[in-house]
DNA sequence: CGGTCTGTTCGACACACATCGAAGACAGGT
DNA sequence: ACCTGTCTTCGATGTGTGTCGAACAGACCG
């Protein structure tokens, strides 16, 4: 009996964040356009990013971000949100999120 | 007839630098000590960083280092020293090397 | 020239990862 | 209850990459 979408979302500790976790995060071109979007934009939910990728292959995107302590997502309806946790990250990073994304691809 | 150390060392240009190569090259740990030494003690050696890695894999994070533009080498006698770009790259993306920089791992 | 030191190249290997389609889980609406 | 819309999980696949040892190239020194 494999579980659907479950879980209660799980989010590291803003302590258990390592540089290596945000980077290996960013270090991916579709994803680095999500974290842009959601700084450019606002939240937004899964699904509302025009990206060229399959559903399962986002899906596998957001988990990587979320993992990484880049984004938040909570659940809203049958949509799932995702916010930027940039204010976080930037009290143990620097600069670090605002300089990849002031980077154009 | 395999070639030894050959090529004149080639070094991309900083246009041609992308953000991509830069967190591809950063995301590796290994490579991010040897920045970091780069930039705490200046200019050495490749065989001067003491990490526990062997010969040819550090010959492996150099190359990748070079063509991610995060390093210039040049050959002095027999040994290849190591300069780190970070004045060229701030100019293209500012902040970013030394956000990096600034998070320990 | 022969030996040594430094660093590179070459395979080979294991593992991580981006990608997809198919199937499943849940929430809402009809 | 059924269908639809949204997202996740699973399994498979191809590609990328970090690691190593062995062999090689070139510089220096005796």
């Amino acid at each position: 009996m494999p579980l659907g979408r479950w879980g209660g979302i799980s989010h590291p500790d803003l302590d258990e964040i390592t540089v290596d976790d945000v980077l290996r995060a960013l270090a991916d071109p579709t994803r680095r356009e999500i974290v842009r979007l959601l700084q450019a934009e606002g939240d937004r939910a899964c699904g509302t990013f025009g990206l060229p990728v399959a559903a399962s292959t986002l899906s596998h995107h957001f988990r990587a971000l979320r993992k990484g302590g880049l984004i938040r997502q909570h659940d809203h309806g049958r949509q799932r949100m995702n916010t930027l946790r940039i204010t976080e990250l930037d009290t143990k990073f620097p600069g670090l999120v605002a300089a990849v994304l002031a980077s154009a691809d």
